[in-house]
DNA sequence: CCTCCTCGTGGAATCGATTACACGAGGGAT
DNA sequence: ATCCCTCGTGTAATCGATTCCACGAGGAGG
């Protein structure tokens, strides 16, 4: 492949020329320009990536590790994010920590070591041992989704609590008193954060929120069917489901139908996050829709900031509820109304 | 942050011995090793890749270049390959083409630029010139899904022709004739074979496939709304409606329910690429299911092979049909059979 | 006509690693 | 005792860019 000597041999003139002309310099003559041009089409020469970033310590990269490519939400936002960065001339490299603390260290081990410009992250756990050498050694950082507390980092994220109140509105509307929920892994602020608002908002309307009715997942589906199955097996099993994400509501969705009951008409279903599927599924699923792209934008724009020497903001957006089906459709009482 | 100087000094070595230990060079006095290993962690060394890229010309790093992520099916894919190439030690940047080729040649310059070892494409279209330039100009490269006619490059890829008879004479059991598919754009192979196959697995039972009954698609949801709909204002529509894609089939089934119309029972719908969706939605849809994690196993197989000096080996997976209830259950007599 | 500035250019240092080559010390063979 | 080989180590070249500095030419101003 050919490199900026070949370049300037071919063109006559020094690299040093070669490289003003690549990075438009001021001081080149406009002969000596065409020369170079004419040489960098004619070896089809690129400028290699590696040897700049040796030289000027920046790479225009950003790296973004994520808990799960798989699930719907991430993807988009992964896909928000890339977006956003090229449009600023910046590339992304995706780690998948797939939920796993020494996963996850394992990628921002790794693109620390390429020194990428800077590092999105959606932290699994309460905080690997790498991700918070990055944060306290200096690498420009910003969360996304979830946070780590103490963490000096700025944050982008959703915040659910109004459209969690507005689904228990919504529930109670529909008569429904004993709602359960899937919980997300506690050392996760998502995780946690979910369970707190649905806690409250219940208080709103003076409905307990008894331990049964509170379930243990990590995010996937199959934590969501065997969560599910547990209510189910209770003698008074709940009367809505609310999943912390969108594949546990899927493995939710998989219990109830294995049992043969149905939605809502035996036990209705409302999730965290918001996909293009839940429209399709049957019934449709009431969920909470955060603003993803927007989400996605706003960590970038956070991110840049900080690298290149603006203060960086966090950002905190809202949620919204969409209604659909799966918890029921007319106002069904099942016990009398106060 | 520290380099190898810095870790030179520490340990009272040079520079030379300190690059033996990291890799793991055998002539290395015992005592040295462990002084630079203490000095490394004294530091908290780590050794820039770029640098090292630089001077052993490789980066262990593959690149993917992918039609759309928000796809189910090629998230799904570009995570089996990121898990078969940490196995091998490599990374994985990926870069989503969104099916425009101006997209796609931007990622596999910015690749190339970077100096990835090597080149996982989907190809969007017919081959966009920097993709050909770089599969010309030796850069180690192995089609994945799709491939390009005429280019000298491995292709891992799965073969649903059998699926495809499968599927046809699962129709024509239910007693249905009248076919149609929302084909996907007729420069990528995925989106004539699909066409081919079922083509020719109708002439084996007799049935015509008019060209009223093929829709032309983009592999995105909109493009089977839009042909969904052309399907129903048809003076005779069809029985059943194949989409050559997951996104497609979702778009054909908001057509379907926009119109107040019942799947199965008004009309069937089938799609090409099984999701975990699927067997959620209303009805469940039968599919033809790829092998994708072995697809994106194999792909990089071949694609290290190619790299590391071995020759690389084309590899072609049979897909599978999965019937489920979106094209009718029981043996129903549309019309009398021969 | 001389001086000073500006402009275009090239030489060479530099980034952080790897690695060919040289060299000295020590041990075994003769 | 001499020679030679092996082993451990250091010096320095190298990868492909960017950029500081020096230098010569040419124009403007006195």
């Amino acid at each position: 492949m050919a490199s900026i000597k070949d370049v300037a041999a071919e063109a006559g003139v020094s690299v040093a020329t070669v490289s003003r002309v690549l990075n438009d310099h001021p001081s080149v003559s406009a002969d000596a320009r065409t020369r170079v041009l004419a040489a960098v089409q004619a070896l089809g020469y690129r400028p290699n990536a590696v040897a700049r970033s040796l030289r000027t310590d920046q790479t225009r990269t950003l790296g973004l590790v994520i808990s799960d490519v798989l699930n719907p939400y991430f993807t988009k936002l992964a896909r928000s994010v890339e977006e956003a960065a090229r449009a600023l001339g910046y590339s992304v490299i995706i780690g998948n920590a797939d939920e796993r603390p020494d996963l996850q260290d394992h990628h921002v081990r790794t693109l620390l070591d390429r020194r990428i410009d800077g590092l999105l992250v959606s932290p699994t756990d309460g905080g690997s041992p790498g991700m918070l050498d990055a944060a306290r050694g200096g690498t420009p950082m910003v969360f996304v989704d979830r946070w780590i507390a103490g963490v000096d980092v700025p944050v982008v994220r959703a915040d659910g609590r109004a459209a969690v109140r507005d689904l228990v509105a919504h529930l109670h509307g529909l008569g429904h008193r004993r709602l359960a929920i899937i919980a997300g892994p506690a050392a996760t602020t998502t995780g946690s954060e979910r369970v707190e608002a649905f806690r409250e908002a219940m208080a709103e309307y003076g409905i307990p929120l008894p331990d049964a009715y509170i379930g243990q997942g990590d995010f996937q589906a199959e934590s969501g069917r065997r969560v599910t199955e547990g209510f189910l097996d209770l003698a008074e099993p709940p009367e809505v489901v609310f999943a912390a994400d969108n594949l546990m509501a899927l493995g939710a969705l998989d219990a109830i139908r294995a049992r043969g009951m149905r939605v809502p008409d035996d036990i209705a279903l409302a999730a965290f996050d918001d996909i293009p599927w839940f429209v399709h599924t049957d019934p449709p699923i009431t969920a909470i829709a955060q603003p993803t792209g927007e989400l996605g934008r706003a960590a970038v724009r956070a991110l840049v900031d900080r690298i290149e020497g603006r203060p960086p903001q966090s950002v905190t957006l809202p949620a919204r509820l969409v209604v659909r089906r799966s918890c029921g459709e007319s106002p069904v009482t099942n016990r009398s109304q106060s």
